[in-house]
DNA sequence: GCAAAAGTGTTTTAGTTACACCCATGG
DNA sequence: CCATGGGTGTAACTAAAACACTTTTGC
């Protein structure tokens, strides 16, 4: 709802106040390949044209439960049901971009928040926004309303950053998942293609990071994966895997590339 | 100035506003320990209490910009002439809190900085500070106003991470520095001890951090050392030590540690 | 000469890469 | 029984940790 509120331009009331926006750059790993939420905007500025979802913060709402209401709102997207930050759900702060420069109304600090979910069910419109749609990441078919290409590219730095050192990859899959639907991830994420057996390895190996539930899943062709969730009790922000999963460029030139 | 600005509390005006300020984190090596620059605080709240350099941001200014401004009215410190970012003074935003609970007059939105420097000749207070003055971090002894507390924590340990992948440590030295003077950097900010031949090899040998001027440095006892720079044309922000200077544990039961 | 710090060489150890090989399932 | 993907073993390679040793200064 919240695109609608200030009567821009200018410093409304007090000096040292501004307008303030979230902004949501939400990742999800679908087909093989990283992709991002993206609304067509149904108001002036940038009618018609996509850009992040997002809006104007309401007065007694931190920043994080906004950028959740106004992810729920336009993208009907909401953390599942047992989602303690653990999980298949990881909300953080991006960082703030602002207030020159950005807006055509005038001057507006937008905090940019980063998600990373796995591939739910294709998200509803509503609110401000028509079509929330996943769009892919790096094919250079997307340009987005304000500053949100560059947005979209930091929140895209910081997942790949995140999941070299961090638990992170994790809260692209379900709550369970095999280990090739882990290194499905960080294929997508990163671009590369990762020798399964070494990852492996690694994955399983690393303290800390992976805990088997002793089923198995898996339909496809081929033997069946064994099934993990995390580590119990980790903090993913706060965890940090030693050694790190670091990115090995294979000589495959046909891998997706940034 | 600027602390003096807003009457708070509410909103001030349209709903999605707020009031933004500036907070710095700037730390500095001193001695052979880390210090955070702090000042005391002469107006409400927190009335004589250390705080983190800080104030409201004005109209037309970027946050960088405020948080310069608000560094050299209240401690004095101003980047060197020759800044060009790749320096000794870095500046980097850190994140953004509020605006709930963080502020007795209302809901205050703060952009923390986080500015990496030289141990500069003492700064001057003035504006809305008196006295500051660099404190040691991780002795327990400051207890910041607002939530300033957690502010410097979270600027020390992005400061931690960063010098392990990126040449930032560069930033708390002179243009030009030993490799002994680099290393008692990073066993500051870590808290460790390192070794310092491994610590030569290392930071010598990996592409794109330092550079040999040719010159010698460094009157006291023993064999003098060889002063090197920055390699040139390095953005510390992009630039990746590969492999990484890892934090390496040594068994030194003496060492400071955070 | 002696202490102290700079800088180099070498051994040991650990982690990564590449790949051979076996396992378990569907068709 | 064959294709397909899951998972283990292992040798070659590479980087890091530990430390002996040489260099160059001040006193």
């Amino acid at each position: 709802m919240a695109r609608t509120a200030p009567a821009l331009p200018a410093v409304p009331g007090t000096a040292g106040s501004f307008p303030v926006t979230v902004d949501v750059v939400a990742l999800t790993v679908r087909g093989g390949t990283l992709q991002a939420l993206v609304v067509d905007r149904l108001l002036e500025p940038f009618r018609g044209r996509a850009a992040l979802p997002g809006g104007f913060v309401l007065p007694g709402e931190t920043l994080e439960r906004a950028a959740e209401r106004e992810l729920a709102e336009e993208t009907g997207l909401t953390a599942p049901a047992g989602a303690t930050g653990v999980g298949p759900w990881h909300l953080e702060q991006l960082r703030t971009y602002g207030p020159l420069d950005r807006d055509p109304r005038g001057p507006v600090l937008s905090v940019a928040y980063l998600l990373l979910a796995p591939a739910f069910g294709l998200p509803a419109a509503g609110g401000d926004a028509a079509e929330a749609r996943w769009v892919t990441v790096g094919d250079g078919a997307v340009h987005l309303a304000f500053d949100h290409d560059r947005i979209l590219a930091d929140g895209v730095e910081r997942a790949r950053a995140k999941i070299e050192y961090s638990p992170l990859a994790a809260a692209f899959c379900p709550a369970e998942f095999t280990v090739a639907e882990l290194r499905g991830v960080y294929e997508a994420v990163w671009g590369t293609r990762l020798d399964a057996r070494n990852f492996h390895r690694k994955a399983t190996g690393t303290p800390g990071f992976l805990e088997p539930t002793g089923r198995l899943g898996g339909g496809g062709p081929g033997r069946p994966a064994e099934l993990y969730r995390l580590a119990p009790g980790v903090d993913p922000t706060a965890t940090v895997l030693h050694p790190p999963l670091l990115r090995q460029v294979s000589p495959d030139p046909g891998a997706p590339s940034a």
